[in-house]
DNA sequence: TAGATTGTTAATCGATTAACAATC
DNA sequence: TAGATTGTTAATCGATTAACAATC
């Protein structure tokens, strides 16, 4: 890699995980080579661009032929750290967190959940998708056994905040936080996902929409 | 409103959510005024930037003064037109349906949801915080009773590809889009939302975070 | 070789920041 | 009035687009 991450732009990065799709889907489809023109026509980009985003990282492409689908994929995996999974626990096993733990696919996204934690009783002891959910009592024995250094936190924002300093301590480094708690640790990387502003941003778009329309 | 919604660009209205959570936060711990370098000390951004920001839509301060925090919060919601909410409808009522319809707000982000679809007998005539779960069979007609403009697609790509044109057909023309398929409707406002994109960008986080530690 | 498409430099465009007059 | 902070214009910065030489 030429660059460092941390001197990658946010604007290149977010279009990362849009590209690794892109990729998974035409190999998927058997397509085997591919060009920054293909590219920009699927996703709606410019072809320089896609150029431009990718040389951030390095030359992956064969001049006059273009990208091969199966290296440039595999490009994409390292950079995002796809193939090298980070072990993963997840705080909340309510509605959310049955919900994210259910339906994302950690393993082909950089992390491989362990487990669980919740307080609520009957649920402990029970499996969301193959994962166990365990009491929040056993969290710190489990973590000095199994290391784990990220987490998904499915819960309210006092909970969040509670939690915080403890999993800190415990060695966790990386959050995926739904909680909508403001974390603010160094060396700590977070991603925050606000289900509620993509909601609104939709309500804004709308108002557009029939603002266009009625004139 | 000074300006067209749909001239305002992306960068912007990406923030206005943000704002007003800010807003909403400011007044519930009896906030009373405000001004841009407090927003921005809050928000990390730059006075400069949020003054910006909201001249796009009107001059909410008052020279010398700042804001007030309830009377920029009403305009920001004005905006965002979350003060006439739009009726929408729930396809899926699986995991990830239970969770959206469980955990996500509709009612204070610009919507009022009416009911859910699913296909599954088991659940249908249950409800999920109050919401009835119905069967995909009665759609049409609720539909034609009902009127509802907007949909939240918690379904599977391929449900989504088959529920669309039914959909739009009956009048829907928003969509809140879990299902990663691809919508491409005219005149039709959609929000994609993307989880497992930031499950990656999370794990690039790290690997960037390492990298700088490792230094 | 001719054609195609990359990698990269230069030009353009838009977004952010700084500065300041207006004014509460 | 003096101090503060807006609204707005101008300057800067960064991201996107265009152009083209390198080369497969």
């Amino acid at each position: 890699m030429n660059t460092k991450r941390s001197e990658v732009s946010a604007a290149v990065v977010r279009r990362l995980p849009r590209y690794y799709r892109c990729l998974v889907h035409l190999e998927q489809q058997g397509v085997v080579k591919t060009s920054s023109k293909e590219l920009a026509r699927i996703m709606d980009l410019t072809a320089s661009q896609i150029r431009q985003d990718l040389n951030c990282f390095g030359g992956f492409g064969q001049q006059g032929y273009g990208y091969s689908v199966a290296a440039l994929k595999s490009e994409i995996a390292d950079i995002l750290s796809l193939t090298s999974p980070r072990k993963m626990i997840q705080l909340g096993a309510g509605n959310l967190g049955k919900a994210i733990a259910g339906s994302v696919d950690f393993s082909s996204s950089g992390f491989e959940l362990l487990a669980i934690f919740d307080t609520n009783e009957w649920i402990v002891g029970s499996e969301i998708k193959d994962f166990p959910v365990l009491s929040l009592d056993v969290l710190k024995d489990f973590c000095h056994e199994h290391h784990p250094v990220a987490a998904s936190l499915c819960v309210p924002i006092e909970g969040a905040k509670v939690l915080l300093p403890l999993l800190v301590e415990l060695g966790i480094r990386s959050f995926l936080n739904f909680s909508h708690y403001d974390i603010d640790y160094d060396n700590v990387a977070v991603e925050n996902v606000y289900i509620a502003d993509s909601v609104m941003t939709l309500s804004y778009k709308t108002a557009a929409l029939e603002e266009e329309e009625s004139l």
